[in-house]
DNA sequence: GTATCGTACAACCAAATGGTTGTAGATCAG
DNA sequence: CTGATCTACAACCATTTGGTTGTACGATAC
């Protein structure tokens, strides 16, 4: 049962923002607390414009929001897209237990 | 439980590979049957040199495997690969659920 | 008001990506 | 043996990526 609606493009930017350790880094710490832009950038041995487009990439592909509040953006973890990339993952392994049952069925006739 | 031991960069190669739509077809099409790497070519509008290319970056993923047979190469699923893939979204999603968690504990007090 | 902080964005650069064509080595068919 | 098929790989090209520095602008502090 096919849920979700993405595009492939939207699936690209998904996977594609995951394979960062930078990136994924940034997504378990927004996941278990708040961080503006720049109190992620202390960080990492990066510039604050690396962090803040690390950032971008990761709000596009729906795994992060931000939130301004005053003259800070806020980080926060996005349930939604990692649930997506989840759900991918899923049909895939699906797949793969549909082909393992066809192989023990043409076992058990042979 | 950190299970698996998986570098940055295996865990970079996992997710670049799957950020390909192309890829992620050849991936279900291998799961579900066997292909050669020319049986795969002809299924894309692109040369036989670039499903190549593809096929490679999926192997290095772990995510399918070549055996040689005769002059042909059979790509087939692994399902290694794709269940690390799995398991690490699991993980993001078990410190996705502590901080539900938590956050249900401070209302609880309040 | 002025200085500082947090952010956004442009311009630039090196390296990686995704594609191409061409060449060459194995393997199979006749 | 010869020719066709399957694969691998090099060389090349355009675009994207991940980083940099610099500039600009709104919000805050003093």
């Amino acid at each position: 049962m096919v849920v979700d609606q993405l595009s492939d493009a939207d699936v690209d930017r998904l996977f594609q923002a995951l394979a960062d350790a930078t990136r994924r880094d940034i997504v378990r710490r927004v996941t278990v607390a708040e961080y503006s832009v720049s109190g992620l950038a202390a960080l990492y041995a990066m510039s604050f414009a690396a962090v803040q487009k690390h950032v971008a990439v990761l709000e596009r592909a729906s795994l992060v929001t931000k939130e301004k509040r005053g003259r800070e953006q806020i980080v926060r973890g996005n349930h939604e897209g990692l649930a997506k990339a989840r759900r991918l993952l899923d049909e895939y392994e699906a797949i793969w237990r549909q082909r393992a049952g066809r192989i023990a069925d043409i076992l058990a006739e042979g």
